[in-house]
DNA sequence: TTATCTGCAAACATTTTGCAGCGAG
DNA sequence: CTCGCTGCAAAATGTTTGCAGATAA
C-alpha cells in the first residue's frame, strides 16, 4: 500500500511542528533549510496524498496559492485565517450548513458543495500593526 | 481616463449576453468565434478593469480559474453556481453577514473579509444528468 | 496630437507529469 | 524482489507583462 518513507514523514513532521496553513513552496523551503533532501515535487504529491486521505485541510488563498495544514477535526469545518501571520483558527458552525442545504433545496440544485474562508486581522497582528 | 474601445465593447457586450458566470478562456473563444479580433490578454485586461471599478463579479473556481459576470446587484452577495453549466444564481442572505461579524468578533479578529460560494448541480443539469 | 489601448510573444508562478533509478517492505 | 516513491527536468495551466504600433478623444 503507502509506504513510509523518509521524505514523506520529514513533510508531515512539518506540518506538525507548526498549525499554520502553509503552501507547498512553504513547506520546501522549510525542509530544505532544515537539511532535509526532498523534491518539491514530491512535497507536492505528498501533500496530495494527504488531503486525500483527509489528513490535511487545503484551502486556496486569496491569490491562488494552495495553502495545507494538519485536520485537527475530522469532519467538516470551515477556517478563520489571519492574513498576515497565518494562524487559523477552526470554525464551527452547523448552522451555516443547514442554511446551505436550505438555500441548495430552495433553488433545485443538488450536490452542492460549499467553500467559505475567514480572512482577516487577529487580535496579534492588529496590535503589532498599528 | 478610459476610452471604449471596440475590444473593450466586445468583451462587455459578451458578458451582457449570458448572466453566468464565464472564464477569460471561454470569453475570448466567445468573442472570436463571433468573428471579433481580440487578443487574449486584452480580454484579461479589460476583466481586470471593469472588475476594479466593481462592474463584474469575480470568483474562482473549483479548479482554479478566474469567473466573471456583470453584477447586477451592486452590494455584497453570494452565488449558487451550477458546475455543469455555469448558471449562477445570486442568494441574498444578512444571516451569513451577521454570523461572519459574530464570529469574527469572538475571535478577536478584524478586518475580516470572506468568500463564499456553494457549486452544485442545478435542476436543469440534473435533469439531463440522469 | 497624445495618452491609452491593443496584439503578440515571451515571462511568470504554481502545480503536474514522465521517466529512470532508488529503496521500503 | 517488487512496486511504490523520489528527483529532476520538462510540460501544462492560467495569468501577466513588455513593447512597438494602432486609435479614441
Amino acid at each position: 500500500m503507502q509506504r513510509m518513507t523518509k521524505q514523506r514523514q520529514a513533510v508531515f513532521t512539518e506540518l506538525a511542528r507548526l498549525p499554520d496553513f502553509r503552501s507547498a513552496q512553504q513547506i520546501f523551503d522549510a525542509l530544505k533549510s532544515q537539511g532535509e533532501k526532498v523534491g518539491l515535487a514530491t512535497v507536492y504529491r505528498n501533500l496530495q496524498t494527504l488531503s486525500e486521505d483527509e489528513r490535511v485541510d487545503v484551502l486556496r488563498s486569496h491569490d491562488g496559492e494552495f495553502l495545507y495544514r494538519l485536520c485537527e477535526t475530522p469532519h467538516h469545518h470551515h477556517h478563520l485565517v489571519c492574513r498576515t501571520c497565518g494562524t487559523a483558527e477552526e470554525i464551527e458552525q452547523e448552522a451555516i450548513e443547514t442554511w446551505v442545504a436550505e438555500v441548495s433545496a430552495s433553488h433545485g440544485f443538488t450536490e452542492v458543495e460549499h467553500s467559505m474562508e475567514l480572512f482577516g486581522l487577529c487580535a496579534n497582528c492588529a496590535k503589532i500593526k498599528q
